[in-house]
DNA sequence: TTAGATGCAAAAGATTTGCATTATG
DNA sequence: CATAATGCAAATCTTTTGCATCTAA
């Protein structure tokens, strides 16, 4: 987390109250905008929605959150970890697991077939989890 | 493109000539419902757009239509081949090509570590595409 | 002190819903 | 002819923008 408040200040980005409020709510667990909103609010520090958006935009930018799509069409943020992972969407309840893949046959399939230069992936399962079946 | 009238007619849903038009908008490359529309009005076969998310809402049911999220954001939608593809998304120009993967080794390493029963998956790589780099 | 960040209000977009009307099977 | 599907208007939700005010550096 300090590392993140790190890479804000080097970036030349100021280490604002909101800022440390919505990077503390956010978790390794995808969250939407919603729900960011509903947990500053019950912690008693509520921030403005366009606030949140701009700062997700900001987080985005850096490499430091990763966007996903639920299974209702829900946009959902959550704090990339160190360690690269995917997601195996439940369509039943929504719960969401992560997963961790090798994903170099998968990049080097991409290297060998096109030249075209990736950046980033997504990578999402959608299907039902153990309770659910 | 017949065996999708086929499908719709044997799941009961009517023929009618919007479906028949928005079938025959969509092409195997991601379209947005805007860009649907446009492509109706033009073609002298305008579409409501309630009708084109309720007629993409069948087909999505169906399997038929995929969902994609662009670079900006935008949703868009395609048909879904015969042969299981990908995207590779250019960050700059918002440019869309495809590309096909064998993706058995994944779902082996999904079926190897966990109970999750994967029904579909989505895989798209963003970054810069040949004349943008 | 001063630019960057925030909050508010309002605009802009995207998607959904209700309902009267139309047209497929 | 019955009922599913359509179109229109309006509601709802999500995201963005403009601008005056505030605050971290």
């Amino acid at each position: 987390m300090d590392n993140i408040l790190n890479e804000l200040r080097e970036k030349g980005y100021r280490l604002t109250k909101p800022r440390k409020q919505i990077l503390a709510a956010l978790t390794f667990h995808p969250q939407s905008v919603v729900d960011i909103i509903r947990f500053l609010r019950k912690k008693k520090a509520p921030v403005d929605m366009t606030t949140i958006y701009r700062t997700l935009a900001v987080l985005l930018e850096l490499g430091v959150v990763g966007k996903t799509k639920c299974y209702d069409n829900t946009t959902m943020f959550e704090l990339l970890s160190e360690d690269h992972h995917h997601h195996l969407i439940c369509n039943d309840c929504g719960s969401i697991e992560d997963i961790s893949l090798d994903e170099h046959l998968l990049m080097d399939q991409v290297n060998h077939q096109t030249k075209f230069q990736v950046q980033n992936h997504s990578l999402e399962f959608f299907g039902l989890c153990t309770s659910c079946q």
